[in-house]
DNA sequence: TATGAATGAGAATTCATTCAT
DNA sequence: CATGAATGAATTCTCATTCAT
């Protein structure tokens, strides 16, 4: 006979469910109340878990938010990682990566705020915490940008270590916008567009590419 | 009729004197630790005064951390003020902007840092807080575009209030690495000029202006 | 007939084992940490054990500690007594007593700790508990000198419940050294002899007599 | 017109005596219940102070426990080289010690508790913490051994590094029975007078030696 | 105005103990 | 019998703010 542990799975969670529980408790609180308004007996109390557990799997409230940086630049960069492989042209990879990112921000405006306040903070109170992800994340613009360079459709002497950063301020100061705003006055794809258009003509060689 | 304080300054220094002079403590302080790990002790301290001081100038920390941003902010509007005035042309304006935008954080980083981290944080903590002066920054960033549109040197379907944010993003995440890199890999001027050359190329009808 | 469990020890360790290896966990856990700083996750991996298993031997932490007591009382208060038989004379007694406490001390620093600072908390933190095997260490002494009064060899106004205190404290706070010390000033055998010979000068009657 | 200040301070206490409040509960309440299970909140309350209050005094609740040996020690030592000035003859010095340091404790139990538990736990957890004041303390029974060995009145066999203990232990476990039993079935003068009389015996040359 | 000692609410973290498996 | 994940009460310490001087 076999196991009929399927539906026990929804009275006991299993360990590895017990870690996204307080993960996804920790976004949503951090992101309303920022990192230090936040206290642990309320992210307990959102993941239905006792304070104590969230130290069996995490060190301490710092050790939260880092892993919770980790998992959430993980996915970001693997659904952006998908959505740029999609697209061939350097230049439209930028229209695409706009429009992911702000996309990605909108459904989970938790995630933008975290993004906003926390990675900042990050740098700070976490001096030791190298953010990784982080880096990688806006190597993929920079790649694009070289990847552009390379087949002659955007500038030479654009330097790719500054306009990936440029690139990426737009968005995130757009994204505030977004995140903070309850009647978000400029849409989504608006929004994306317009920054889309600026930073291809900004960087192409042939100023009338479109995104 | 002259101020007749001038003798006292030698034994006591004026109130305006002493407020000033907490302000630059916390200005060092909350540049240095953040609004949360800085202690008003501490504050105190650098001001070289007694902590119940403070509360006779400020009526608490967060308060404290708000009039340092109108100080700071009506610092900044001022000196950018100044500097585009000189230039009448809105695309070098853009020029203009980055370029001081840049030199301004690069002159005093705990300037930089403040903008940097607690501007984002102050939405969080401080629902109540309406940063008008952040607001006005932005805005003469709008200004130059839409000045721009009216001469006819800028794009029509740029909308001013997304562009003034991607404009200001890409200079404050461009900031972030001066301020936190010990050796800046991008010099001040080197930045600035890349980022105006995009900006004026993407926002601009003759894609060959120059900055 | 010979136990039948034999072949049973390979797998899994019999009842009285695991009994055993936890006090014996315990013994060298509270020796190093002390009671409070000792914590019962790591008794049980010393043990190698689930934490859970203790309290399937003990009712609690506090309950470990006094089983532990008794245990290593017992075992003392064996090997002293077999000791002490071996020798008839109360004044040469004495001299085996502080040679053979020192010893036991010696080859178990562990041991020399407990009765140290364990047996001075255990009467603040368990006023219920009657250290009784304490007590019948204590009066193996008090009976020597009743023996050594009785057959006229010790000082009548000696009163055995002074001396045998005094001559246990002395015992015990030469033990601290040993057991403190990582290079013993005084080796057993001297510090054993010298406390000997003042026990035994200031107890007997005759004042010549030696250990 | 003289200050009246005078009567004030019965209302409002100076800074030096704020600290004798706290290290005059924490001597009860650890006294009471021992180091663990002391509660920093219980010290104030019986110091009459906020719990933060004692914080700014002491560092820690151990800074505050080793402030409280050395508070206590120097108070001993003081009192004690006082007795023992006024006696020359080294072996009456032995007697005066012994009755010396049981009057104290038994004056002041909560004394003989800490210098029973504390001072035995201290090693354990205060590595650090080398406890000079009891060093101190028992080098004053060294030194009369060695004036005793020199005027030679003390056997010269005698190591005073190893009899200082002896004595010491020997009053210390006698104490025990005084503060801890309700009802002290050995008076401390006769207490006093029994250990005294062994050592004397114990240690003279002449074993008629009186206290 | 200025001081800074005192306050005490508040929060992170620990760990003995339980109990479903 | 054995396990070890989960619990949550309990405790130390911090620090913004006050107020008597």
């Amino acid at each position: 006979m076999a196991t009929v542990k399927t539906d026990n799975n929804q009275r006991k969670s299993r360990p590895k469910d017990k870690r996204d529980k307080i993960l996804q408790a920790a976004l949503k609180i951090f992101a309303q109340k920022g990192f230090y308004k936040a206290k642990v007996t309320e992210i307990a109390q959102e993941a239905s878990v006792a304070d104590g557990t969230i130290y069996l799997y995490f060190n301490n409230k710092h050790d939260l938010l880092i892993s919770l940086f980790e998992e959430i630049m993980n996915n970001i960069i693997k659904r952006m990682t998908e959505a740029i492989r999609q697209e061939p042209d350097p230049l439209k990879r930028i229209g695409v990566f706009a429009l992911t990112h702000l996309q990605l921000i909108d459904e989970n405006k938790d995630l933008g705020v975290i993004i906003q306040v926390e990675i900042r903070q990050s740098s700070k109170f976490m001096k030791e915490y190298k953010n990784e992800r982080f880096a990688q994340y806006l190597n993929l613009i920079a790649r694009i940008i070289e990847d552009g360079q390379e087949s002659g459709v955007i500038r030479r002497e654009v330097i790719p270590g500054v306009a990936k950063r440029a690139f990426f301020g737009a968005l995130d100061e757009m994204s505030r916008v977004l995140v903070l705003s309850p009647h978000k006055k400029y849409e989504v794809f608006s929004a994306a567009e317009q920054i889309s258009r600026i930073f291809i003509s900004g960087l192409a060689i042939d100023p009338k590419a479109q995104p």
